[in-house]
DNA sequence: TTGACACTTCATTTTGCACTTAACTGTCAA
DNA sequence: TTGACAGTTAAGTGCAAAATGAAGTGTCAA
């Protein structure tokens, strides 16, 4: 018993399990590969965790096509970890359970060559409460601070105006009823993103993934928490 | 936050500290000396662990002279702990909080040269479950099957039937009201039991206090859990 | 059939951090 | 004052387990 206490705990003790079983609290089930990106670590390694707590019973797999999809396997497993969480101190820090309506192609995507779902309106509000962008009627309109923004990004605004295309437009998002950026520097902005390796694509579909890189980047210069 | 999680999962998930907070779960404080016996370690090594879970508020500390006493600083953790108890299969792990009349002295004890306490009835129980003992009315008697037992422990029961002095009686224990075993072959046990590190006294105190390889012993030889 | 992709397996390397050894502070009681 | 004891601190070591590299299996779609 003693023993099986400590087994227990420093499977969920390890940083990249943790990152797993803190993931998977929304109560969406991941790919393999999904969970590798958010916890920042190679397939292999992936793998040999996701296995562990499997075998643990701690998550179920489902087999579809060439894709694995793990999920919690019983709901102790998410009472034990928001349990853990409850002891951070400081805020609380909630995550909705079994929250099944927030499927990844809503939560972040692309809209033809910009980022939409429920990141890129998220992304696109901190842009404007950052006062980076000024929103009018029909467009943003570009900040001083928005130059400066964009410049330390090594996106050339000035060569963006330049375009025949419009530079900034909102765009309405079907699954947040809200706007994000489009036009030239929304797509320029997604780009950037990607090569910073901020975001990264899920193969074969318009879902986009948020490193732990990219979490981190956009809290410290966005304040956005994603 | 994610950062923070991990610290916390991390803290929780090394097998010392495990044990140290699964020790506490009682609901008792505990002296370092204490945990460090029931987790098996060093002195040093208790310290530089007690002294994280405390930098990290999970625990506090109340000196008392030269000993300090640690106990939980807040019930959510004892949630968190019992909550990672629950996803362990199997029977379920029950551990009783607050239970604050199970004070160590009532638990684990000495009384005068033998063992008392709810460990002492335990293991009188199970020395006549294991048919090792039978009770008569005012004796214990040593059965064939208890030559064995007490001879594997090098207890030289012929030589303590020559003593002038009770060979097996019971001893009605205060705090349980149940009998445990005393007279000499109580006392060559309890010697025995102290001489191959299954139990350590407590200093100045009649507390006695059961190491995992005793917690082992007992459970395989007698079938006692304690 | 072929190539791209999702995931696995195994052998090897790396590393974080628990643990040790040793020397210390502070408290108690004779 | 002294010696025993509870607990701490600091420097150095060791090892279990995570990460990596290389080579695989099985699936999909062109």
């Amino acid at each position: 018993m003693e023993k099986e206490i400590g087994y227990m705990t420093s499977l969920i003790g390890d940083p990249v399990r943790t990152t797993i079983l803190w993931t998977l609290l929304d109560g969406r089930a991941y790919t393999a590969t999904e969970l590798a990106i958010c916890a920042d670590t190679s397939p292999q390694n992936i793998s040999m965790h996701l296995n562990k707590l499997v075998q643990a019973d701690l998550l179920t797999v489902a087999s579809q096509g060439r894709h694995k999809y793990y999920r919690f396997s019983r709901e102790e497993v998410a009472y034990a970890i928001e349990a853990i969480g409850n002891l951070i101190p400081g805020e609380k820090h909630k995550k909705i359970i079994n929250n099944k309506d927030n499927s990844a192609i809503k939560y972040c995507r692309t809209c033809y060559d910009h980022l939409a779902g429920k990141v890129g309106v998220l992304i696109t509000e901190g842009l404007v409460k950052q006062k980076i962008l000024e929103r009018t009627d029909s467009d943003y309109l570009l900040t001083k601070r928005g130059d400066i923004f964009f410049g330390e990004l090594k996106i050339d605004t000035y060569k963006l105006k330049m375009h025949r295309r419009a530079f900034a437009k909102p765009c309405l998002d079907w699954s947040e009823r809200k706007h994000h950026l489009a036009g030239s520097l929304g797509a320029a902005f997604l780009d950037t993103m990607l090569s910073l390796d901020w975001l990264r694509r899920a193969k074969q579909s318009r879902v986009v993934i948020v490193t732990s890189k990219g979490q981190q980047q956009l809290y410290d210069r966005l304040r956005v928490t994603v």
